[in-house]
DNA sequence: CGCCGAGTTGAACTGAATCAAGAAACGTGG
DNA sequence: CCACGTTTCTTGATTCAGTTCAACTCGGCG
């Protein structure tokens, strides 16, 4: 599924607002580890995942990565705190694997903002959704324990568990990877 | 400041727009301890705290009350699960002072964004900020000792400190009223 | 004056972190 | 296509931050 039949199946877009924004999109094949985007960086580009995986992590003052979020096939991807407010990021942004992405770039977004009011709904509901993601994550985390929030992935993010490390997983718990092997293993009752 | 006001100091409203709006909102006046929302109803209204301070919670499995969030003056308050998707809330929102609010119906912002359709940059921004504040609150809790956390109230939260009890600021952190207690008292080093 | 909710304090307990090895899986070059 | 080195995961022993439970203090309010 590309973006604009992605878009489409919940805005409908005018033919003039499809044009644009086919006449901007780039699609990118890029390899395993690549940086999407950097800390401290205002960043400049949203992502559409056609195939791949990807997350985003903080570096804490111990220079400790966080994991902070995972996205797969039919998201959209970019640095939340930086590219609509224009201000330095505190999030990288990683593909975990091998992926197929489309881009746009700030500035055409903004255009396509102004000239195609219609698709200030698109971005509205990918608002929305994220931020319903961030509450049902956080009510999974708060107060919680290791095994309870274990269970929140194999409910709610199976996919994910099955291909992000179980490293990145326990980070993106707030866990330590030794107790997240231990729960895997039935170890913890 | 009221809502008119707060809104135009940073998107610029038509006439027509301030007149809509003005017709449209009600200023309400309400005793401490007055509910806003309640949990598993779909939510109506969006307020706007003139003064007063707000929580939002939801209740566990265990039936307790779980504190997510806390707002006070100019803040734009809705059941950010439900106001916009028209779905069923997990959320409660409960006024903890005496508070005067404006609020609005869910279908006289919808008619607004439609005939207004610069008031969608309103919107916008505040989904921006709302996610911009979660990002900001996860990365003072995930990994975070007890006292790291009492730390981000300080430091950029200290008017809800004050505010609020320490029963619901602990909530809000993720620890036992105990443990917020003993650290206010520097008895955990 | 006496009650009640909010906060404090103490002591015992525990879930998960930490530290330290080892095992398995992975991919890279010979 | 195998061998070797690196990364990822597992397992065990120990430690500790924070919970739990229980009792007590304090301030406000009917």
């Amino acid at each position: 599924m590309n973006v604009i039949e992605y878009i489409n199946s919940f805005v409908l877009l005018s033919v003039e607002a499809k044009k644009y924004i086919s006449g901007k999109i780039r699609r990118e094949i890029l390899p395993k580890n690549t940086l999407l985007h950097r800390a401290d960086e205002v960043c400049e580009k949203v992502y559409f995942i056609e195939k791949g995986l990807v997350r985003w992590f903080y570096c804490n003052e111990d220079g400790k990565e966080i994991t902070d979020s995972f996205a797969l096939e039919n998201s959209f991807v970019t640095a939340f705190d930086s590219f609509f407010q224009r201000q330095p990021s505190r999030y990288f942004i990683e593909l975990l694997e091998d992926s197929i992405l489309y881009s746009m770039t700030a500035s055409e977004v903004e255009k396509e903002l102004e000239e195609f009011p219609e698709t200030q709904k698109v971005t509205h509901l990918i608002l929305v959704q994220i931020i319903e993601q961030m509450l049902d994550k956080n009510a999974a985390l708060h107060f919680r324990t290791a095994k309870e929030r274990y269970r929140y992935m194999t409910e709610k993010h199976p996919e994910i568990l099955q291909r992000a490390s179980l490293f990145h997983i326990a980070s993106y718990l707030g866990i330590t990877p030794e107790t997240l092997s231990r729960i895997r293993k039935n170890a913890i009752s």
